[in-house]
DNA sequence: AGGCTATATTGACACTGTCAAGATAGAAGT
DNA sequence: ACTTCTATCTTGACAGTGTCAATATAGCCT
């Protein structure tokens, strides 16, 4: 079901000492615990037994625990590429489409994962210098959706006093508000959400030209 | 300057077993503490001792950490709630121009105090179902905002179609965004921020009649 | 004066992140 | 093949954390 978690298991069967692909098994065990009971859930020691070696094994791979967190969301972003690459790629849907489908997704994975949403849009991933691998990706995943409103510009329907690139910001501000919002509880009912995002829907379509 | 912290002193200056005023001493040094240190540079011990008290006097009057952390996230919403409430009575400016200052006050305090604003709107606060005091006054100071967009209904400033709380949701799902990711330091520049502040409210002057 | 109760204290425990020093094993160089 | 090197993993230790239990204090009610 989840590529995310790959082999845990060392590669070698025996000799343990060394694990063999410790790097991602910590990876692999850190998502996990971090999707079931939260960021403050997650220990090094708990997660050095639960993969079997000693505490500071983790410390060989990851500088702190500040890093394997930015490792962890980093994840989350390459995961929220693949999906928008997808959409963006087929072929056989309508432009407007697709950008409904990119926003039913990210709604959906924050939703689905809100700890680790949390995590890689958390201050402490995007004030500290250190977490650069993390933040190109993220960017990576930014640059993509913004792509989605150029095509629209490109296709000619926006007015020409939209700037995508502000709407894109925009809509994407509005998105992760929805997200936050929904995945902290604050929005009551489930189906409250969904109107709300259809209601959202609507108002982009709004300031767009009919394709027809 | 600031009202949220009064005198840390204890009441009776002599006699300090019983300290007096506790409570709001230390949820006055809580504030302060957590919007120069952040959730995470708050620690009872520390705080305790900053206070002059014992490690374990905080928990006379609070339960625990998250009931301390509740009531600063609640200090929050009350003085939210104040500048709400200033800018809706104030008789001078017409209601479009009061919107227009709510949600500049909104971000400007998000900004301002970014720990304390995510603490407010933390996973923790709203889960749970101890927190009944801090749900009841962010929940005031929610209402206190729809009402703003219920006085553009009753001025007859929608559209018959639109309805108040939807649109009041998801205006302040992008407020909430948009503060997310400007004091997250998502968003580069802080000009850039104005700017796309600018952007949402000329957007939504959009679905709004003339009033003239 | 006596006792009740809210408030404050010290002691203790299990848990955390992380550093320093030592052990191990597989790869590289001779 | 034997040495050496280096990446990896280990145990030991330390300071810091939240929180419980048992105890002390002091002001209020009778």
């Amino acid at each position: 079901m989840d590529k995310l978690i790959p082999n845990i298991t060392p590669a070698k069967e025996s000799a343990n000492y060394h694990h063999g692909n410790l790097r991602e098994a910590l990876l692999a065990a850190s998502v996990d615990i971090i999707r079931k009971k939260g960021t403050q859930g997650l220990s090094l020691r708990n997660l050095a037994e639960v993969v079997g070696v000693s505490r500071t094994a983790p410390y060989h791979h990851f500088k702190d625990k500040d890093s394997l967190l930015a490792a962890v969301a980093e994840q989350g972003f390459l995961e929220m590429n693949a999906f928008f690459h997808k959409v963006i790629e087929n072929p056989e849907i309508p432009l407007i489409q697709k950008l409904k489908q990119a926003l039913t997704d990210y709604v959906q994975f924050a939703v689905a994962h809100p700890e680790q949403y949390e995590l890689m849009f958390g201050r402490d991933m995007w004030q500290e210098e250190n977490h650069d691998a993390f933040q190109r990706t993220a960017k990576d995943c930014f640059r993509q959706y913004v792509q989605l409103f150029e095509l629209f510009k490109e296709e000619g329907l926006l007015e020409e006093s939209e700037n995508p690139l502000r709407l894109a910001q925009i809509m994407w501000a509005t998105l992760h508000g929805l997200a936050k919002l929904a995945c902290d509880g604050i929005f009551g009912k489930q189906d409250d959400l969904d109107d709300i995002i259809q209601y959202a829907m609507s108002r982009f379509e709004r300031t767009i030209k009919q394709p027809k």
